[in-house]
DNA sequence: CTGAAAGCGCTAACAG
DNA sequence: CTGTTAGCGCTTTCAG
């Protein structure tokens, strides 16, 4: 890899003059120019942006951690941040920390080491104590899905609460008594508060809760595989159940086929998380919808007021809505042709 | 955000005992190194890693450049990459380039900068010119998925050719005269080779083609739907239609539906790539199954190779092999209950 | 065992 | 307009 110092040489000119020719487009005399230029091109130069980045102090980089990179939910969210970023002229990393606090660690060690400008983060737990150390003011971050103890940092999450009450109650509803949930991981926002959603609505309907219809899929295809089973060999049957997010349905819906249970004739299903074969799925899925474009392009903006100085002193949290999106899973909607 | 000298000045020594301490778990007596790791702790100092990267010439980061997020066939891969990496104390940075080849230029520009030890690319159009001109001695790459005009690196890719042979092929020989074709950007592998595995059951079986059942769905999925759309309002009806990747598959799916298009009644489906809902959509997707997973650690380990400086002088491609997996949507398999 | 000093490749004053 | 110089924060000889 050849350096400054050798387009330098090459073309016979000081380094600085090498520096100046290539970052500003207009500068001297168009025949020092053109032979650094060629020069540079000539021997496929390509500035050092780890050198750059060590004297600007910025990397023109910013980062998203998140849990689960083959959740759609979070590759919805990269695209908001990623658009937004591009228009601060940033680039994205994306750090997938596999929902294992090991990984997340890991990675915040390096990017607290400055190889990026800022990052937004959604926790692998609210228990991470790595985030309390990290100085904002001088590698902004904000969070977002999932809050994180102890951390003021800017957030964006989703009233989750209430989308799962929304979902439950349309199940209480509709006359269901025993409604099987399969929760998220416990240490997250989203698992604890879908999960109180739940209870919200069995107290508001007045009905106790069994603690046999409560399973913890922890957020995974295989977790939810598994919760459903469970569920389903009760010996006292659930009637309908509603799923904490979209990766735990893939399991559970694996489960239920292999039951022979019908959807929604012998159980009635809702989920968290709308996504794009959800509509097409048979029986159509009713889902409670976020936007993780829109809570990844708010998180995006936040952060690079931050990165740019101009964010107001005090933090700042952003609560978007979810939406009750009833399709025919829940049985509460008679199919298009009956 | 202290630095070494802050840490060094706390602890009363110099920094190159505190760059000792920190990087070497048996250095120095007790004492000292208590002071200097006291001195650390209380600061929160985390060495920088882009000076660290600077100075040894290696970060410790991989990237994997993929051109759909969206796309799980990309972050089944990401996941096969990130293991083998990890397995290498190395971090996975993923960079998203939309398939736009400008986004593309943009991070392989960062990316040339030495910001990574190596990374892995499936590329936006095999017409990218960057790539001919990164020097893989200094920052070796491997391609996969898609091949590149006028590169020589290290490639995994799958057979993509056959794998559409063996679908159009199980297609005709369901009887079907009339199949339609859904086809990726023409400017990649995947893209021409699926095509071109189209073209062959066609010629194998003396069907001649038509120009009418062939639309461009570019791989994504609002060019799905516009391609479907096309191809539903043809006067002369096809009775089955192969789809080349997922993202499309989701489009076509939406415009069939509206359409009202029963399938595989009135139209029978099979496309390019498996997925976690394909089994469970009604009817189950007929799908070539290609390995993302293990796509994405060969080609992991074939960097490692390169980075470690033991890789073979010459180019390593490998190709693997994709799989039929005849489900219900194309009518080739009778449904459970009948 | 420890400190001083030399860079890693680049940008940004500072002189000329 | 151009060259010289001083670092950015760290690791690593090289002396001591």
């Amino acid at each position: 890899m050849s350096t400054i110092r050798d387009v330098a040489a090459d073309a016979g000119v000081s380094i600085s003059t090498v520096s100046r020719t290539l970052n500003n487009p207009s500068y001297g005399p168009l025949e020092t120019r053109k032979r650094v230029l060629d020069a540079a091109r000539k021997q496929g130069y390509r500035p050092s942006s780890i050198a750059r980045s060590m004297v600007k102090g910025k990397t023109g980089l910013i980062a998203l951690v998140i849990p689960d990179v083959r959740n759609p939910f979070f590759t919805d969210v990269a695209r908001g941040v990623e658009d937004v970023a591009n228009k601060y002229s940033h680039g994205v990393i994306l750090c997938n920390t596999d929902e294992d606090p090991v990984k997340e660690h890991n990675y915040l060690e390096v990017l607290r080491g400055k190889i990026v400008d800022g990052f937004i983060i959604a926790v692998a737990s609210e228990n991470n104590r790595e985030l309390t150390k990290v100085d904002r003011k001088k590698c902004p971050f904000v969070l977002i899905d999932r809050t994180c103890r102890g951390v003021e940092a800017d957030t964006v999450i989703i009233n989750n609460r209430k989308g799962a009450y929304l979902a439950v109650d349309h199940l209480l509803k509709l006359g269901h008594k025993r409604i099987g949930i399969v929760t998220g991981k416990r240490d997250t926002l989203t698992g604890r508060d879908r999960f109180r959603g739940y209870v919200d609505a069995y107290e508001r309907h007045g009905i106790p809760l069994d603690d046999n219809l409560i399973k913890d899929g922890k957020f995974s295809i295989e977790g939810g595989y598994e919760a459903m089973q469970a569920l389903l060999n009760l010996t006292e049957k659930l009637t309908a159940v509603f799923i904490s997010n979209n990766a735990m349905s893939i399991g559970c819906l694996k489960a239920i086929s292999e039951h022979g249970v019908r959807i929604p004739d012998d159980l009635a299903v809702a989920r968290f998380d709308d996504s794009l074969w959800a509509p097409f799925f048979t029986p159509p899925l009713t889902v409670v919808r976020q936007s993780p474009y829109t809570m990844g392009s708010l998180a995006s903006e936040l952060l690079f007021q931050r990165i740019g100085g101009s964010g107001p002193p005090e933090r700042k949290e952003i609560v978007l809505n979810s939406e009750l999106v009833i399709r025919q899973s829940s049985g509460g909607m008679l199919p298009p042709e009956a």
